[in-house]
DNA sequence: CAGCTGGTGCTAATTTTCTAGCATGATGCT
DNA sequence: AGCATCATGCTAGAAAATTAGCACCAGCTG
């Protein structure tokens, strides 16, 4: 029952699981560079250690070196992300997410990207009946 | 250029602001009972007076009490959180996040709200040419 | 082989977080 | 008035996070 995703994860651990989310993998060195206000080598890996031992990361050996991974899988923390973005800025409502969604990347936004979302939402219509 | 909503805030730190941004504002013992794992109530006091220290967050007194409100507001650190979501899990794509946005809440979307997301993103539409 | 380079494991120490515990002042009640 | 309650301000200590610094091993190169 443990490893929930979005628990008791101190700031450094809460950021090298970002990164490493946005990776997929990484080793210790690629996490450090993903890092703006990176501190030292040894501190990227002392931490992962910690974080492994906690069992949110577990490595494998590629090559000659390590690369960490999140054991709770992208698709997981994904859904347990944006429930609690949704719930503390937005009420628990989806619909006005979607709102800053558009907002934040509306220039990036191609017809297609749109359209897309259009036929989801349609798909959902159906399945509510 | 400081506060930024992403950076430096410890575990409680990040805990107690995304409850005053869920509550827009609340009492030190508002702030404790909305902890599902609180500590003691001095131990809340005292890190909200750090976050005030910070420039995090202010007080007012409301009555005998004070309240404290984030400083930046609702709508900035909302944009911010869902951009970092958006980035860290899905690719910076708006797309797959209004997937997993559906998936997550499937069961509670009226057939409403699923009209006012349909129309929201046909502006967008109209917008972008 | 001798010396780099780039990885690992581990430990120790500093810094920050996190917490509890007083002392104080205002309010309300009997 | 005396007392309980609930707020505040402040301080000190324990616990955890964050960091740096070795020592060691493998592979490569001159």
């Amino acid at each position: 029952m443990p490893v929930n995703t979005t628990v008791k994860l101190s700031r450094r651990e809460r950021q090298i699981m970002d990164i490493l989310y946005q990776h997929g993998k990484a080793a210790a060195s690629d996490v450090r560079e993903a890092m703006d206000d990176a501190p030292s080598y040894s501190a990227v890996r002392a931490m992962l250690r910690v974080l492994e031992e906690k069992g949110h990361v577990k490595h494998e050996a590629e090559g000659l070196k390590y690369v960490y991974l999140p054991v709770v899988g992208r698709d997981k923390a994904k859904r347990s992300a944006v429930k609690h973005v949704m719930e503390t800025f937005f009420n628990g409502s989806a619909e006005q997410i979607v709102a800053a969604l558009l907002d934040v990347s509306s220039t990036r936004l191609t017809r297609e990207e749109l359209d897309r979302m259009s036929k989801m939402i349609d798909e959902a219509k159906k399945e509510g009946k």
